[in-house]
DNA sequence: GCGACAG
DNA sequence: ATCTTGTCGC
């Protein structure tokens, strides 16, 4: 894994750089750090950051000039403080053409763009050959966040032939990086190679692995389920619960691809038990006709819309 | 106004 | 992901 950045540090010393009287939008912020799509969880710092009575959050704004929530929620103080430095209003939005500042050159690195190549390097490993030698043990993981900074995770593995539980295993740690959509790997992987290093230390190897989360079904092609295959070198499957990019053609059948810059990275499954379908795609070491049908064998009590693996490991991870 | 985003 | 009551369906 890489060396995570402390974002919520970055952004500290960015927001000291705002000068008196100027503001800065969410998504100005978030393209410096290297991505439009963080502007939410710069709209999201703004309000629940460790805030002080010294901290200028109050300067950064949506792209509209609407203020956007302060710490807590709240809006009138954020007002009154801009107004007092002389931020020019149109209405009781900011005007941005007077009071909008940007940063000059690139003083700042971009803490996104640097894992970016990490997801690259696990883009370029990942091997969609098909599987090789028995499995015999199937595993799920997942993650539960049972207090604000402290995850989680589960693992449950399966007799892959009986779908019988044979070990269950929980672990948890302190995350500190946040969800940001694309970036899921950076928040919850390390927890799971942490659980990965119990399972090696109890001598329990699962052959193939479902991952709440997807594998190549990702904008960089390098989802949770691909950096986790990589990384441990073992076969993995990726499920989402929602389409994170790309687009399913319309229709009925219980199997659909999911098209991405002129190829199927993943396959849209309806299950008969709910309309909503999930996704699957290739994390690591196998074909995605094979990840398919596995994920059909791992579901076949028909008990739950998601294999049994998630399914359980995401019960598992909430105890 | 809408699109528009895993967990 | 989490916050939350009743409610619908098997």
């Amino acid at each position: 894994m890489v060396e995570l950045p402390d974002l919520a540090v970055w952004i500290r010393h960015l927001l000291r750089q705002i000068p008196m009287g100027k503001v800065m939008t969410y998504g100005q912020v978030a393209r410096l750090m290297g991505n439009i799509t963080a502007a939410r969880y710069i709209g999201e710092y703004a309000r629940r950051h460790d805030h002080t009575n010294e901290c200028p959050c109050h300067r950064l704004v949506r792209q509209t000039g609407e203020l956007g929530l302060y710490v807590s929620g709240e809006t009138r103080e954020k007002e009154t403080r801009l107004r007092a430095e002389g931020v020019i209003f149109k209405g009781d939005h900011v005007d941005l053409k007077q009071s909008g500042w940007q940063p000059d050159g690139d003083l700042f690195n971009s803490p996104l763009t640097e894992l970016h190549e990490y997801q690259e390097s696990i883009c370029r490993a990942v091997k969609t050959s098909p599987l090789t030698g028995p499995i015999k043990l199937i595993a799920g993981v997942d993650l539960a966040y049972p207090k604000k900074g402290i995850g989680q995770a589960a693992c449950v593995i399966l007799n892959a032939r009986t779908l019988k539980v044979e070990h269950e295993l929980i672990q948890r740690s302190s995350i500190s990086f946040p969800y940001i959509s694309g970036y899921l790997a950076f928040r919850e992987l390390p927890l799971l190679l942490s659980i990965w290093e119990e399972l090696v230390r109890q001598n329990i190897e699962p052959d193939l692995i479902f991952v709440d989360g997807n594998g190549q079904l990702h904008p960089r092609k390098a989802g949770i389920a691909s950096c986790l295959g990589v990384e441990i070198n073992k076969p993995t499957i990726g499920i989402g619960k929602s389409l994170l990019c790309g687009s399913v053609p319309k229709g009925d059948e219980t199997e659909r691809p999911v098209l991405f810059q002129n190829e199927t990275i993943g396959m849209a499954i309806t299950s008969r038990r709910s309309q909503k379908p999930y996704y699957v795609s290739v994390g690591h070491r196998l074909t995605l006709a094979e990840a398919v049908d596995w994920t059909h064998r791992a579901g076949k009590q028909k008990k739950h819309r998601l294999p049994e693996p998630i399914f359980l490991a995401d019960r598992l991870s909430r105890q």
